[in-house]
DNA sequence: ATGCAAATTGACACCGGTGTCAATTTGCAT
DNA sequence: ATGCAAATTGACACCGGTGTCAATTTGCAT
């Protein structure tokens, strides 16, 4: 590499090595002169401080990682892309690992993984973020960790969306367009959204003093495959429901091929949504209705937090409600595979 | 962390740092009795290697990084997955890294990147791969890269499909239903795998003594969207073509779609086919037709191959020609989006 | 000019490893 | 037993930074 190092810069400058340190760090006790003159040598050789070298003096990589599983890699991808842009901004690197929630040792090689990186900060995707041996384990490691998602949202080590609010939302969409026979595909039983989402749809039906029909809510575990079996469930029904509200979008996806296999026209004779919109939502025809979830801003404020933790700084104030309460809402997105049914339409 | 140190393991062990670094590192010139004395300390103590203070001494990281660009989600998925495979069983941590090839700074960028993390290993997925200014700036930094699908393929810092042999394969397999208007999406023209796809393409018909009709060969740029467009232009055309190979699944999704749009019914009235076998091609209603890449052992391999270099170890002995080369095939892979043209069958 | 506290600076040790080279030990031929 | 080359081991410096603490300089009140 033949690079420059603060020995370099602390010799062009007639200065110690530790002065040089002072300020790149931007220490205060450093006289207007020495600094400007530091500064000087720094610009001219090109010096950037080396990472390594400071992460063994102080004893912290400052390298962060995505410990990531989830169900959904449309989900996964935006969320990625947001974490992404932060840390670029950031200047920092992201490592990435692949896990598998139900591995027995997972916590022993999330530990050898952190062991083998240094990372100090570590981003938790669902299932994972409530996964409490894997956070009493980087607790003990005084690992810091940040959480999409988890059961308590909103406690400052977590970021998350409104779950309850936009089933809500999206089912009082479907009762406003007239839908009665309204099926509920459930998410993953260990995923916090899940019942929260859950609590939405439910939620829903009790404001307009309406019975939720139990038959209708199937499990699901928020993969394209558990759509499509509990799209089987339902559509075998009779009468068969009129709308399916899948609780993440690559469920709903499922839910659209299975309608397509049994020859059932959708929006017309179903109509379907989910939640999230994932970039699969308009590559299906028809394109899927959803509650949009702001996932990349997300990973992005999960990513700053964690950040601006590992490094000290105090997170900027935050602008909306939103910031402040690191819970997001969703936005309703109509595209073509919802409708009135069709014996109601004008 | 409080963790244990090569000091801690000399001490317990009553030998020098410089002995224990010797055991860790296998070398050869120690005795019997103190290598198998030092391993019962570091297993006693439970010692790992500190990567940083390695990385500082030998003046290199181990750290690698994936850097992508690429219009195809799913693809990218698939080759992180192999890769992320591959760095799990090798103790190694994977920085993540997006980019937008247009970007004007990229290079810059990029090095500054690799600055700020000191990975000293990259793995270039196309249009990256053949991006001569970028590779001038690994050369000049020394850092070590390993390219997915470059321009000249298996020279030993590369890994790749036969694009011609699969583009052949496919439209020999649309032949022998006795397709005859047999339209063609190319890929992005900065990807030599376009150029490859187009060259299998023609290929097929030339082996069959047939002429391609140019005016079937449209440009696409491997995005689902240019799918989309370049279906719009071909199904414009009188007459239609009867097949539509597009040279990768996420536009031939795009193309699927644009059928839909129009009434147009797949297989029946038009078959769509595509290469790679992502996701996505199950997700879309009817399953796509397609030529399958063997895109994760593609990323393993690149990653086994670049770390072995910078590991200074050998490969292990090629056992498949596959291996050897460097070079995978692909297998046709039939699905529901294809089938003989509705006015030719039995 | 003098004294003294505050501001500035640098010497030195350290973070956890590896490389170089000299010192010590071993093993074998004589 | 002796000599000598080869094998083994350790002292020391170093990779590129930061922390501690003492030394020096500065600025101000007297």
């Amino acid at each position: 590499m033949s690079s420059v190092t603060i020995n370099d810069v602390a010799r062009f400058a007639g200065v110690s090595k530790k002065t040089v340190s002072r300020v790149i760090n931007n220490e205060i006790n450093v006289s207007v002169e020495t600094r400007d003159k530091v500064m000087a040598v720094i610009n001219q050789l090109g010096f950037k401080r080396n990472p390594l070298g400071m992460a063994l003096a102080k004893n912290r990589s400052l390298f962060i990682a995505l410990l990531a599983d989830n169900p959904s890699p449309g989900y996964l991808q935006k969320l990625q892309k947001g974490i992404l842009q932060c840390c670029s901004e950031e200047h920092m690197g992201l490592f990435l690992y692949d896990c598998r929630y139900r591995a027995p040792g997972l916590v022993n090689e999330i530990e050898e993984f952190i062991d083998n990186t240094l990372a100090d900060g570590l981003i938790l995707v669902p299932p994972l973020s409530d996964k409490q041996d894997l956070l009493d384990m980087l607790d003990r490691k005084k690992v810091c960790y940040m959480r999409i998602g988890p059961k308590n949202q909103g406690c400052g080590d977590s970021v998350g969306f409104n779950g309850v609010k936009a089933a809500c939302e999206m089912t009082n969409y479907l009762l406003r367009l007239r839908h009665k026979d309204i099926a509920f595909v459930l998410g993953h039983p260990d995923q916090e959204s899940s019942r929260r989402v859950e609590t939405g749809f439910r939620k829903a039906f009790a404001d307009q003093g309406l019975p939720v029909n139990e038959a209708l809510i199937v499990q699901g575990y928020y993969t394209y495959q558990s759509g499509i079996d509990a799209a089987a469930t339902l559509l075998s029904k009779n009468p068969r429901p009129t709308a399916i509200l899948a609780a993440n979008d690559e469920m709903a996806a499922g839910v659209l091929y299975e309608a397509h296999s049994r020859g059932i026209k959708v929006p017309d004779e179903l109509s379907i949504c989910g939640i999230d919109d994932i970039s699969l939502t308009t590559k299906v025809w028809p394109n899927l209705t959803t509650m949009r979830q702001p996932i990349a801003t997300i990973g992005y404020r999960a990513a700053l937090m964690l950040i601006n933790k590992l490094k000290g700084k105090p997170m900027p104030e935050a602008l909306t409600p939103e910031d402040q309460s690191n819970i997001y809402d969703c936005e309703l997105v109509v595209r073509d595979s919802t409708s009135a049914p069709i014996n109601l339409r004008n």
